[in-house]
DNA sequence: TTTGCTTTTGAACGGATGTTCATTAATTTA
DNA sequence: TAAATTAATGAACATCCGTTCAAAAGCAAA
């Protein structure tokens, strides 16, 4: 038998980046196989060549959506530098945690992009941080933060809530909210505001 | 042949680990093989075995020295919560930035580990954790830390710090004690002392 | 120099890997 | 209904994987 009943091709393409996506981000990306993959969607390892070159795209593609829809997800950036710093701070936080496998992904399987593939990559990640950097720059220019050097603020506060992924759970002793608030505090006090 | 002139035993062993540990960091765990370890080496895949019992002990052994190595290395515990607090940061950054590749390994496959070796290296982890929530939580009754929830603020700073290991480079930019002292500076407005 | 121990080789094991492709079946178009 | 298109199968490919083990070679003690 070849194609089974009630298989749609609209219907594959976004199983595979799924299945791709959960199994990249729980086991990693060398540890999948394509017949893991396929075996997700039920389908075999074959027919996933409809759908992508080979695995290496499936990663990048999944990375590039993720960093697309970061920066697309537009904060407002109107208002003050410490009205704008809050805006970064909720968002980062409430998107990242709406997406962990994507992030998880993001930001653990660089090192197996091929060079020209880090380099896009790289490029993505590159333009969100200086986002909150300039967000930083305004700020100490207006005299409204304390930052010495926005470069290492910047890097700092973005670990810091990506760091949120690691133990945050849907659930738990914590909702978002309270957590975003905590973090928004913290970060405040770094930047002397 | 077998065996190679001028080969000893004391020396094989501890240059499995170090080929391990690098290729680990530098491609992870499970896009790294036997043979490329041995090749490292200088020697056949077979005689990893008379070092190792297998690929995933190599791993956890790995794990267990780093974070063996951090729990030992101890801060001198005394002084009051915001003396004992900066001495957490410039350790904790000093000791990371020494060891980029156990860091990255201890981090970045913990996922790869059997439940039970998972277990024990968790347990590790989160006793290092322990003492920095315990000055959190000193510093929070006597007055000298705004601290609302001991738990996350820890998290946040360990992860804060911990980052310094993805872009800081040794000759770059900032000396590595200029990194502590901006680090520090943005700890200690955290926790509002 | 011979004996015995330690260390390494190199081949072999069964199985998994990414990818290709002729074949076949389901669906869509005419 | 017939023809054309799309989507999936399943076998095959060369290669790599972790691990085992008998045989060989270096070394140390007698």
């Amino acid at each position: 038998m070849a194609r089974t009943t009630g298989s749609h091709a609209g219907i594959t393409g976004p199983k595979i980046r799924q299945a791709a996506l959960r199994l990249f981000a729980q086991r990693g990306y060398a540890a999948v196989s394509m017949r893991s993959i396929a075996a997700e969607v039920g389908v075999q390892a074959g027919a996933l060549y409809n759908y992508t070159p080979d695995k290496q795209s499936l990663l990048v593609d999944l990375m590039r959506t993720h960093l697309d829809g970061l920066l697309e997800a537009a904060v407002p950036d109107d208002g003050g530098p410490l009205a704008r710093l809050q805006q970064f701070v909720a968002f980062h936080i409430r998107f990242h945690a709406d997406r962990p496998d994507e992030v998880f992904i993001a930001y653990m399987e660089l090192r197996n992009l091929e060079p020209d593939n880090f380099a896009e990559i790289e490029a993505l990640r590159r333009r969100y941080e200086d986002r909150l950097e300039q967000i930083l720059r305004d700020g100490a220019e207006a005299g409204v933060f304390e930052v010495a050097d926005s470069k290492i603020v910047t890097l700092a506060i973005i670990a810091m809530l990506t760091g949120v992924n690691t133990w945050f759970r849907q659930g738990g002793r914590l909702s978002l909210e309270e957590v975003v608030a905590q973090y928004w505090d913290m970060v405040r006090k770094a930047v002397g505001a």
